[in-house]
DNA sequence: GATAAAGTGAGAATGATAATCATTATTTAT
DNA sequence: ATAAATAATGATTATCATTCTCACTTTATC
């Protein structure tokens, strides 16, 4: 891991955000990870569904080298600064966190909780030209869609 | 306030939600609110900022007939499930209530938790579709950019 | 290597939201 | 209308995810 001063990484995620600097592997990056960071994004990167941080503290718990409960909220904090984590709050007001490699577009019942993906995305140009328009460093998006899923329709309306 | 069997005011619903019955007001709406129901919606109504239940329940200590914390949170949620009332989750974990003919599109700061709304919506006809193929009920949707705003962006950087 | 800066963990504190339950209001059926 | 059944309310308590604190350890800078 190079050591850098603070400003020449941000120069550096900069490059990584704009497109410069391709995202292979995190270590290819020039981008300083705390032990915690590293440990949750390769855990995230390992995992196919979104992760409470109960849920990432619980895993880490099984593991020889543990992990405070304070440790990975503060790494998942940082991890979303750096734009490498999305949250996305769940109904019942639990967060779950996944790589902003992958994208967040939801179909969210409002009664059961219940969330399936959305395939499409109508957006992904629409969020370009908003960055260079607000000067927002923008590092995702989420596109959720709220109601009531058909069992829950049913259910309500019996 | 016509009293109505529970089936019929699903079907009422029904209407309205399909665009069959217009929505002018409330008190046009054959739909059954309780009273604190009522005064919620019309509290929203009247407020052009997104509230949070903490604030709503204030709202009402000041004024003659006050409403119980418990009784907010129940009315709320049972106003999401109506859809008439849509809730958005701010970086600081606490949600925010606005009226479901509101929309709602932000830009939000990941640093500081400041919102700042955006004005354009490309994916109103999109809603639609994902309606017709999935079933569910869409009663809203939110579509939101995660990232840093120009002063957190520098003072992260210096 | 010495000093400064940042990260960590255990536990306590916070605070929004949900659950409980006795009471009151509202609806349905007679 | 009146009684029985059903739903709503409010005061309080419980829950639980998240944040804070602070002593300690690790890491970075010179």
């Amino acid at each position: 891991m190079l050591h850098l001063p603070k400003s020449k990484i941000l120069n550096k995620f900069l490059q990584f955000l704009s497109g410069e600097t391709p995202m292979t592997t995190l270590s290819h990056l020039n981008i300083r990870l705390t032990h915690s960071q590293r440990q949750i994004h390769t855990l995230l990167s390992q995992t196919d569904s979104a992760m409470t941080a109960q849920a990432i503290y619980q895993r880490f718990q099984t593991q020889p080298q543990s992990m405070g409960l304070a440790t990975v909220y503060r790494a998942l904090r940082t991890l979303q600064i750096k734009g490498l984590v999305q949250a996305r709050a769940q109904p019942n007001g639990e967060w779950v966190y996944t790589l902003t490699t992958e994208d967040y577009h939801y179909l969210t019942c409002l009664n059961c909780g219940a969330s399936i993906p959305v395939e499409e995305c109508p957006i992904h140009t629409f969020e370009e030209k908003l960055a260079q328009t607000s000067q927002f460093q923008v590092f995702y998006h989420t596109l959720e869609f709220f109601g009531l899923c058909p069992p829950c329709t049913q259910r309500l309306g019996s």
